[in-house]
RNA sequence: GCCGGGGUCGCCUAGCCUGGCUAGGGCGCCGGCCUGCUAAGCCGGUGGGGGCAACCCCGCGCGGGUUCAAAUCCCGCCCCCGGCGCCA
């Protein structure tokens, strides 16, 4: 009998799961009510069996008897009980209802070397690589994001500011154009042109060549989904803030791949010898960013519609952390290829989604903003999802579990362009294109090989 | 979108018309017996939940309804197959 671990842990050490409350900054007390609803419940279904079971018994004599008499008064008897029973059921229905809505309301727990910090500090670094161009103006901030982490990292000083990706997009190269995205499809729409689409195109392309080398199977997944499934993969408050519904019907856009390739397995059963599957899925995302305020509005940092090339493992619970730390890995191997500086950051308990009991994310260096920003976000999921999804995962010896799941980016299109255009920008405004790149736009006699260029040499059309 | 056929405990399948004994069988899988080893054969197990346990409840795509009683009858929805229509 498979059990969820985070129930298992609230009924046999409730203290221990409010200690991972705490960690996220919540109210402890969700323990508690939890575990209270989930007594009442097993109490009430207790009652509820027994009155089934009388009714079952009279209803299995009528079948049987013969006398007019006692069949007539069996009925009555049935029809007693079954009053009784449909009260009881009622109250059971009731309880269960709120019983799942609290469970399903429970985060993740949290995995012991998972950071627990102040409000204001979201991850603490755990590496750095590459050395990241600073400008003279914003060293201290630099330090600020290294030294205070006990990092001594190797950097480059700039003297002239470094455009930010938003001018370089619109005004230096004039690739982009969400002045005009924002008039036809609201802001955080964005136009891109030629160079800039052979680039996002040449990004994803690398990302799945490098992936699907390792062994990781390619995925192209459906693009909506319906309200299930994202119950299964998100917690509410990531449905509200990131969600686009089709109006009229069941189906919403998925913000991820990673939603779709959770639902692969959906209600099945994954012999623990097909463990582990890795995929990698390729598809658009939409989000709402509703919770997103005013932050990113310009470029394409932030943006309602993006590319992404998405890591997804369903493993097994003794092998899910040595995957994390490979997804990671990948992320981290793909940013190198492009020679995007980054850091790695162990994603504080507070800022944690529900789903994970762990986080890192791969944050690139931004000459211009002088800060690290967040290109990839690598989650285990542990059985989270899997509870939810009914993902089980079937021992040898038949005994079933949760499978673990994984997520994280290999490459976001449009924030690796931010980045890129930020970290190669030469002082005349040209866009040095990454050599690990050159393969994908090698079979396209239109498509940039070295560099774009600021000023416009094709005619579009 | 319309008409017809279908969805049964991992897979295949019986049961549905004619409501009522534990949803029967085959394959696969797990465990045991037998055997020098393997195979074959034989026995048991093989959906979910509650209970320390004996045991009990629920479960035939999903959700309702009729009935003392539903896999079986009725209604709605989802999905699959075939035909027609529409579109590329």
């Amino acid at each position: 009998m498979p059990t969820w671990s985070v129930l298992r842990l609230l009924r046999e050490n409730p203290e221990e799961y409010k200690e991972h409350l705490r960690k996220r900054g919540l109210d402890p007390s969700l323990a508690d009510r939890a575990r209270e609803l989930d007594e009442l419940w097993r109490r009430k279904l207790q009652e509820v069996n027994e009155v089934r079971h009388k009714h079952n018994v009279v209803t299995r004599m009528i079948a049987k008897a013969r006398d007019p008499e006692e069949r007539r008064r069996l009925i009555e008897e049935a029809r007693r009980l079954l009053k009784l029973r449909e009260q009881l059921d009622a109250e059971l229905k009731r309880i269960e209802e709120e019983r799942r809505q609290l469970l399903w309301s429970l985060p993740n727990i949290v995995m012991p070397d998972v950071p627990v910090c102040p409000e204001d500090v979201e991850g603490v670094p755990i590496r750095f690589w590459g050395k990241p161009k600073v400008w003279r103006g914003h060293i201290e901030q630099f330090k600020e994001q290294t030294e205070r982490w006990g990092f001594k990292i190797d950097y480059e000083v700039v003297d002239e500011k470094p455009v930010g990706h938003a001018d370089m997009l619109e005004y230096v190269l004039r690739l982009g154009d969400t002045r005009k995205a924002a008039e036809v499809a609201g802001s955080r729409f964005y136009y891109l042109f030629d160079d800039l689409v052979w680039l996002d195109i040449a990004l994803l392309l690398y990302a799945i060549d490098y992936m699907t080398r390792k062994g990781y199977r390619l995925v192209l997944p459906p693009y909506m989904v319906r309200h299930r499934v994202l119950m299964g993969v998100i917690d509410v408050e990531t449905f509200k803030d990131a969600i686009y519904k089709i109006e009229g019907e069941d189906l919403y856009l998925i913000a991820t791949a990673e939603h779709p390739l959770a639902a692969l397995y959906m209600n099945e059963e994954i012999k623990e010898d097909e463990l582990p599957i890795k995929l990698v899925g390729v598809s658009p995302c939409f989000r709402k960013e509703a919770g997103a305020g005013n932050r990113d509005l310009k470029g394409i940092f932030r943006v309602h519609q993006f590319h992404k090339v998405e890591q997804f493992v369903f493993a097994k619970p003794e092998e899910s952390q040595q995957i994390h730390e490979e997804l990671i890995r990948n992320a981290e191997e793909l940013f190198q290829g492009l020679g995007i500086p980054y850091r790695v950051v162990n994603i504080c308990a507070h800022e944690l989604g529900a789903p994970a009991a762990k986080k890192y994310d791969l944050e690139a260096w931004m000459p211009a903003q002088g800060r690290y920003r967040e290109m990839v976000s690598a989650s285990n999921c542990t059985d989270w999802q899997a509870y939810r999804l009914n993902i089980r995962l079937v021992r040898k010896n038949m005994e079933k579990e949760f499978v673990h799941t994984l997520n994280s980016t290999a490459i976001a299109s449009t924030r690796t362009i931010t980045a890129i255009l930020e970290n190669f920008q030469e002082p005349d405004g040209t866009v040095v294109i990454p050599k690990v790149l050159r393969p994908y736009l090698e079979a396209f006699p239109k498509a940039p090989k070295d560099a774009i260029h600021p000023v416009r040499r094709e005619k579009t059309g």
